[in-house]
DNA sequence: CCTAGATATCGACATCTGTCAATACCTCGT
DNA sequence: ACGAGGTATTGACAGATGTCGATATCTAGG
């Protein structure tokens, strides 16, 4: 019957439920937390629609100090961590510098986002 | 470049760009951020997946603190966080406290983030 | 009731983050 | 070359955040 050889699960383990696949690995989640972070500041994300609001997804630093409402400095500090996340692209013509939207870079986060957050979608 | 040639605009507001749409409101920029600030930690993505891995999108506290290599207290704070800002669900059952992720939560926001920072998407 | 085990809350601490003023850099027109 | 204006960097500082140990709370059994 080999009674004793399998009961341990059954018995004290109530707390378990089924194991459907493997979940996101220490360095993805790193990863993914790092880009998320960028984009989780409200001043960013006016920046970043704001962008998607001017034609071609590029406007230039002056166009989006002032709609922002906050220094200089400051939003030179947002455009940097967004260009670094890959959200947008720094292009200086002249003296002024136009910042362009990466096209799918938001939904390359999301469709990463959407394979490990589902239930079942390891599969 | 052929900058000679430029209309009107030339002289003064030579750094501007068409405007095709009206830019994520100051609220829904607070609002979205505060949600995306609970997604972006590595710890708060590995519960997540871990929850994702298991049937049903479902498991208890017991299933994911060692998993993540952090203390009890941390994780429940974590778990309280995405509890708030509507990850997951809690349901205590008897001793045990279950966490089950909300369906399309995660869609949800994809979903905001492609409307608003999609170049020409405002349309 | 009292104990044991699971989870939540509290207090404290180090670190990270957003912000601005000051300043440096860089490009253009004069 | 020089000055003016747009942008980036630096330094400093207040506030938010992640983490843990200690402790409270809550439930089931004895």
């Amino acid at each position: 019957m080999a009674l004793d050889l399998l009961p341990v699960v059954a018995s004290s383990a109530a707390c378990c439920t089924p194991v459907t696949g493997a979940p996101m690995s220490a360095e993805d989640a790193e990863r993914t937390a790092r880009t998320l972070k960028a984009l989780a500041d409200p001043a960013r994300l006016r920046l970043l629609s704001i962008l998607a609001s001017h034609e071609g997804g590029e406007a230039c630093v002056c166009d989006l100090t002032d709609p922002v409402g906050l220094s200089q400095p400051t939003v030179s500090h947002h455009l940097k961590v967004l260009a670094e996340a890959g959200f947008v692209t720094r292009d200086k013509r002249g003296v002024w510098a136009y910042f362009t939207l990466v096209p799918g870079a938001a939904d390359e986060l999301a469709g990463h986002l959407a394979q490990h957050l589902t239930p079942g979608a390891s599969a």
